[in-house]
RNA sequence: GAUGAUCGGCAGACUGUCGCUUCCUGAAAGGGAGGAGGAAAGUCCGGACAGCAUAGAGCAACGCACCCUGUGACAAGCGGGGGAUUGAUUCUUUCUUGGAAUCAAUACAGAAAGUGCCACAGAAAAUUACCGCCCGCCCCAUCGGGGCGGGCAAGGGUGAAAACGUGAGGUAAGGGCUCACGGUCGCAAUGGUAACAUUGUUGACGGGUAAACCUUGUGUGCUGAAAUGCCAUGUAAACUGUCGCUUGAGAACUGCUCGUUCAAUGACAGAGGGUAGGCAGAUUGAUCCCGGCGUGCAAAUGACGGGACAGAUAAAUGACGGUCGGCAGAUUUUGAAAAAGAUUUGUCAACAGAAUCCGGCUUAUUGUAGAUCAUUCAUA
RNA sequence: CGGGACGUGGCGCAGCCCGGUAGCGCACUUGUAUGGGGUGCAAGGGGUCGCUAGUUCGAAUCUAGUCGUCCCGA
């Protein structure tokens, strides 16, 4: 038996971005990665809560609330799945990350390809944070 | 049986893996139970609830408008019953007019308080007079024509609309001037809770428009869950200006005025600083559904019995599969055909996502069980 | 959650309050001046007034409903 402990693919209240005011600062002072249709701001800070995340989708793309929901309810899913590495790596790190995941897409997007972006999106992250030094 | 219209119910079911959220349980790990709609939408109305004074007065502003009644509901909305008007169908009657029944629709107070407007056409769009009809006088003079003064509103023509309508009498010609029938309004009586109806009438005859201003009646105090109360964090009972300290600055969330109340470790403004988190409000309430009983013409309602009801807050209710079932297509077997069975593929819908709650209205919309009505076909 | 504004030729706007003729600028077409173009001059075409009902003799205008676009409020 391993001391490791299983690996849950979870998304509780404490891994989503809630405060307001972290949400003003990733705003103002994140740095973005943009790929098509999706854009992700990020923001490198020394606290522990090691991973936060948010989801947005803009009103003026999308009129109708079902449909933002809907494309919100698949990142989440995507984002879940795929998120464990970035997570251990910045725990090992002790730094924490906040990120925001905007849809900038004009159509509704099939689950097949949300993944595959979000995967894509992580990887660059990775990167990311790997070349800047603590 | 088919087609169409209206009403109106349901919103595939069960399940695996990985997740989200509320509650319960547990020391913890974990376990258990619940988790979007008929419109959750638009925000077009009305409430509940909360604060402001116990919610006051007048003006202004805004809403509503046949009557009675039910609903949490005075008014509005919705439901029930009734009235009036309009339309359709059927029946009746001597053709019409009219009467009766059924169904449907109605933003159904007032145009006889006042003001405005009614293009074009037309003489005139509301104190009318172009062609015209009639009387008197004068001139030319053959019937007749012209001018002046006066009376008239029948006929012509215009228009969406023409001065109660039709007929008769009367008249110089005409005119509700008079009469008959009919219409509208007023008044009175009778019936009805009332809207209204019926009858009578030495009474009147005034075109339309109030979704033009307006008048009458009636309702509304204002604000709005970012309301409101509490806790936490934090500074600053700091600074500047103006006014005031009981003869009172100002405040009481209202467009104005008044009244009332409060008001002195003061009030307002400026600049500057802090927070932008949590709890309550807030999810079971005038709630909804079912049952028989009582009341009521009905809508509805009373007590009783049973059942149901999410609670997020950068915002849960999801992702990927499986089985059954429905629908559609293809292949194949039986069969003369209709049809039935098997295999397999696709699809499971449309409109759409709670944000304090409830009622109404409006809009969007798939498939299907059902009810009613109409048309048509078949059989008896 | 709560307020507010606007839909009129291809584009930007007026007309609406107080109902009868839809107009302005740019653009477009034709002609003309020029060797050609720009430019000037002259003439012309083009609008279901967002949609659906209603009031009225008559609606872009008044009333009701509806669709769409945009803005504001801690």
């Amino acid at each position: 038996m391993s001391d490791k402990p299983i690996l849950r693919y979870t998304l509780g209240r404490e891994e989503r971005l809630k405060s307001r005011k972290k949400i003003s600062a990733l705003f103002a002072a994140g740095k973005v990665i943009p790929l098509p249709p999706f854009r992700l701001l990020y923001q490198i800070h020394p606290e522990l809560p090691a991973l936060q995340m948010g989801v947005a989708v803009s009103t003026r793309n999308f009129k109708k609330a079902v449909d933002r929901n809907r494309i919100k309810r698949l990142i989440r899913e995507a984002y879940r799945l795929q998120k464990n590495e970035l997570k251990n790596s910045l725990e090992q790190q002790q730094r924490g990350l906040s990120l925001f995941i905007i849809y900038t897409g004009k159509a509704l997007p099939d689950y097949a390809l949300v993944f595959e972006k979000t995967g894509k999106l992580l990887d660059a992250l990775m990167k990311k944070t790997n070349e800047i030094p603590q």
